[in-house]
RNA sequence: CGGGAUGUGGCCCAGUGGCUAGGGCACCUGGUUUGGGACCAGGGGAUCGGAGGUUCGAAUCCUCUCAUCCCGACCA
């Protein structure tokens, strides 16, 4: 493999870029902004599905799939989601060497179909709460893609649920974002703000959008998942209604919610250092690799020492014992390192006459020598550790590049310079969020839950302020 | 879609009109090695992104074209 990174410092395109081809997690595609997603990126995907559909299954969901084809006409039918996503659509115009009477998109997001679909199955409010979810491929048509952060086919999950009242769908709006946050400190170890997005940035057809906005290193911020408060838009567009309790019709009440492979991207930015990734514990598909150390002479009884460790260590935790004879110790601890393997044991002649191992961590490289008959309950302190200074690494970092501002004058000062997430006061006008991302190509990211009692007056125009908004420069 | 850059064995790159296109890494064979990316010897692998043109002669010059990356515009 390729010796070096780019490092983050001389640029942070281009590390990312190295580290996901020489982690062998995706490749380029011979179609232009697409990706093939290897062997180990789609472990990364797997261990973060598992997680993620427990979680739904946890809270009353099941899944279904939906086809990839959409009549045109179904994405038509709600007008501010026809506006948000005809730039982006692929079309089916040809099938079996004919032309199609109606062409058909490639999904983008399932709601109209789903919606179509909900229609004949909705009549009653026994019918309701309808909660499912899909795991899907989809497809927009992207000006500029990068590897796991935008490409024009991605996978994800979408969830869309139908309820008979406005409270119990918003409720479940935020449930489920709620969701995403926990999995995103829990497993990702990757701190997130959360709240409602700017009408602006909402999304095509939604009433409210909420999101999660992580901090990746190089201080942009990335939005790691979404979900929507559909009011009645989808449910009026495909006339979706049911008879109440009291025997009235009315138009079903509806959310959507996702997160895609972008999250692959997010956990790289938001770990992953120099010598190439750092994945934490709970979303690594090997969590410990044992290096042996040998010569010749030593080889046989190292061996057996090592897989002696490792018999402690299987079963218990995901581990792998480095059996290869050709390259050299330094050249394995680089490679696993490279792959981001959160805990190498190494173990050698020195150590085996101790009766001990090296345990090195891979979040700070720290080593320590340990007997090797309490290896198991070390290691398993260790990688609780590692994903807990992960999350505080990350969470540290966030803050160190935090600012509250009210002036403008700092305001845009500050994101000429490094830049961060900035909370600022904010009028609530669709001019002064395009003012500040004219000046300073920061855009309004989250309007947090959490609001002051008088958040004083607009950092733009110095209006009464309705709310304080964090704004960021984003991916 | 605008600006910039790059296309040469699998990967990174050298080669600015002249002989059989070269190096490093990777790969294969044999041997020696192995505590932070080992070494020796031998070997395989290229229609120089594509098309056309100029020329006695093109990886090299010209025209067109395709692709990728970066920056921007756009974008749940």
């Amino acid at each position: 493999m390729a010796e070096h990174i780019t490092p983050r410092s001389k640029n942070y395109s281009d590390w990312y870029i190295d580290i996901v081809l020489k982690a062998k997690l995706a490749d380029y595609s011979p179609v232009k902004g697409c990706m093939v997603i290897r062997p180990r990126g789609y472990a990364l995907w797997e261990r973060m599905q598992r997680a993620l559909d427990d979680m739904f299954k946890e809270t009353g969901h099941t899944n279904a799939y939906f086809p990839l084809l959409i009549p045109e006409s179904f994405i038509h039918k709600e007008a501010e989601h026809i506006e948000g996503f005809s730039p982006e659509l692929a079309v089916v115009t040809h099938g079996g060497g004919e032309e199609l009477e109606e062409p058909l998109v490639l999904r983008p997001t399932s709601e109209t179909i789903i919606w179509s679909m909900y229609k004949k199955w909705i009549q009653s409010y026994r019918d309701l709460p309808l909660l499912i979810n899909q795991w899907a491929n989809v497809l927009r048509w992207e000006k500029r893609t990068r590897l796991f952060l935008r490409t024009s086919e991605f996978l994800w999950q979408e969830g869309h649920t139908a309820h008979a009242d406005k409270e119990e769908a918003q409720q479940e709006t935020l449930r489920m974002l709620e969701v995403y946050r926990r999995f995103a400190e829990d497993y990702m170890a990757m701190p997130v703000l959360t709240g409602a997005k700017s009408e602006s940035e909402k999304f095509a057809g939604a009433v409210t959008t909420y999101s999660i906005e992580a901090m990746m290193q190089d201080r942009k911020a990335l939005q790691a998942g979404t979900s929507h408060f559909l009011g009645q838009n989808f449910a009026k567009a495909f006339e979706v209604t049911f008879q109440n309790t009291e025997g009235n019709l009315d138009h079903v009440w509806a959310t959507s919610w996702g997160v895609s492979t972008r999250l692959v991207g997010a956990l790289i930015m938001t770990h992953s250092d120099d010598k190439g990734l750092v994945l934490p514990p709970k979303l690594a598909s090997t969590e410990v690799a044992i290096v042996p150390i040998f010569k010749n002479a030593t080889r046989d009884q190292v061996m057996a020492f090592a897989e002696k460790v490792e018999s402690r260590l299987t079963g218990r935790f995901r581990t792998v014992l480095d059996r290869d004879e050709q390259n050299s110790p330094g050249w394995k601890f680089a490679e696993w390192e490279m792959v981001g393997v959160p805990v190498r044991v190494e173990i050698g002649p020195r150590d085996m006459e101790k009766d001990m191992v090296v345990l090195v961590r891979r979040d700070t490289g720290e080593k320590t020598q340990v007997p090797s008959d309490q290896v198991a309950e070390q290691v398993a302190e260790l990688l609780e550790s590692i994903q807990k200074n992960l999350f505080e690494r990350a969470l540290a970092f966030r803050e160190e590049n935090t600012r509250k501002i009210s002036n403008y004058q700092d305001f845009t000062g500050y994101f000429e310079g490094d830049g961060g997430f900035v909370y600022a006061s904010w009028c609530g006008s669709a001019e002064c969020e395009a003012k500040v991302k004219e000046d300073t190509r920061a855009t309004i990211r989250v309007i947090p839950f959490d609001q002051p009692r008088d958040p004083g007056s607009c950092v733009v125009c110095g209006k009464p302020a309705a709310q304080v908004a964090v704004f960021a420069k984003s991916y």
